[in-house]
DNA sequence: GTAGGTTACGATCAGCGTAAGTATC
DNA sequence: GATACTTACGCTGATCGTAACCTAC
């Protein structure tokens, strides 16, 4: 069965002639009249019968011009379907993103987002950025946010595109009253007798090297990805750290001084989507807010 | 939305890649590939992500393959169910049939049809050959029965066609004791003294045309087109009449003698269809069980 | 290399238009 | 003659195949 000749038939059955529903489909109707052949043919049975003013259904035709009509119910039904989804005038966005820009500048673009599209449903997924990228590979997230370290390299699984979407600046975090936190400037070589709370895997991999460029292995005696934790252990005076200032918008602990340190690079941030998500409309949408809420 | 593309779509998505969607379909991958490429153009939305090992559906293109699951689904159903009218596993067939037809041949030829074809739906009407015709011409019935007179011009409206399947023999009809009834053979003119009773308004214009064949005006007294009330008023003797065979073989009142006149030609039996309900297999299996009734 | 996919382009065939013919009113 | 439809046939364009190329593993 030929669906698109099924809809010419349909198109005969409403119009009540040949010549008629080639008038309103613009054809000529030999055209029309041929379709009406070979799916008469393909049938084995007359679907209509041709009488002076124009035609007839027979019981065949009558039978198929209900499923014609539930075809084109269907085709329409798809059409409009897409065609929302186009316009954003529903479906959903999946963002994966890590805590800190989950508790900061995501709700923010969420925000965004839902003004801006209402009928778009945006659920956000926390994980660091590893297992965010891993969830967009597998197709469990459209979105990821990630964020990458001055010096780490880069790189996104193959399939994968990377948007550079702003930066996070770095701060060391001191216990009040520290030495340093009242200094003039900062240095990272005069902070090479204290002791030091570690952060996510990355993060530490950050730290160590910027130690060593610096000229001193860092003495990490605590290890903690949870921002609140960390800051609490340098409140308590364990230890000193390096965060991210998206961590300390999120939350900031009042027994710690964050400083800025010159020369530390702000680590870059990121949202990664399957590089054919590029052309969803929903995906540019949450790119666009993902960008204007870090800009804003 | 193109409804072919959308089954290609669908096939794609059921086979996981694109290129084995082309070897189920028996194409190459750039067709499949440029298909699916018309969909996402037209769509305005990717509909796959090309993964390494092949493909994996938007959102939109679960979505879509909703309908495209339901086109399919629709077009199975619609081809399986003009195949079965086309066999002959179901489908309703009218037939419009003249009493005297309807009381013998006709349920011959249904119970004829219904040990051939035990889907088929059969359903009688009763209506006297003009009536027949008409509930044909405006398709409220797909077969008649009719009757035709000798000597009468059997024409059928346009865009209907009669093919002959039998012949009627007319039987004078006397009551029991009337003076023909035991003579050696019966001719018409012997009869010219005797009151008529007449049938339909066809058969009247029959028996007044053979009487004035025979040189003289039939005095006619009563008319009925029932058979059973036309043997009855014969019966008592109140006048004598021309009865068809089938009449007969329905019903035969015992107070009347039936005779064969000599030279009295037969009335032709005739099915009566659209042109193109020729290729109808109901009507064609119709057509023949009525034909198989009247010569078995 | 193998597997999956795309782009570019040529060739073929489905399908529409034109023209001519049939049938009914 | 007007209307409705069919048949015959030519031409155009959608669509499929071939070839070349890209990417990932």
């Amino acid at each position: 069965m030929d669906a698109h000749r099924l809809l010419v038939f349909r198109q005969i059955a409403r119009s009540g002639s040949i010549g008629a529903a080639a008038r309103v489909l613009g054809w000529t109707q030999p055209a029309v009249s041929q379709h009406l052949r070979h799916l008469e043919r393909q049938a084995g049975l007359p679907l209509v019968l041709r009488r002076p003013r124009g035609i007839q259904l027979t019981e065949a035709g009558r039978t198929l011009l209900g499923h014609a009509d539930a075809l084109a119910t269907r085709l329409h039904a798809a059409a409009d379907e897409m065609n929302a989804l186009a316009q954003l005038e529903g479906g959903t966005v999946r963002l994966a993103a890590f805590p800190s820009a989950g508790a900061t500048v995501v709700p923010a673009a969420m925000s965004l987002l839902a003004a801006r599209h209402p009928a778009l449903d945006v659920r956000l997924l926390q994980a660091e950025p590893p297992e965010a990228l891993e969830l967009v590979t597998v197709g469990e997230a459209d979105l990821a946010v990630t964020f990458a370290h001055d010096g780490q390299p880069f790189t996104v699984p193959s399939g994968l595109v990377a948007l550079p979407v702003g930066e996070d600046p770095v701060r060391l975090v001191l216990p009040n009253g520290h030495a340093q936190a009242e200094a003039a400037a900062v240095d990272l070589r005069s902070l090479a007798a204290d002791r030091w709370i570690a952060g996510c895997e990355r993060c530490t991999a950050h730290l160590e090297r910027l130690c060593l460029a610096a000229g001193f292995t860092p003495d990490i005696r605590h290890g903690s990805d949870d921002y609140v934790v960390a800051q609490s252990l340098i409140a308590h005076g364990l230890g000193i750290g390096l965060l991210p200032q998206l961590a300390l918008e999120a939350f900031h602990n009042p027994g710690v001084t964050a400083r800025e340190v010159p020369g530390l690079r702000p680590r870059a941030l990121h949202v990664v989507h399957h590089r054919e998500a590029g052309r969803t409309p929903a995906v540019r949408a949450a790119v666009r807010a993902v960008r204007d809420a870090i800009a804003g």
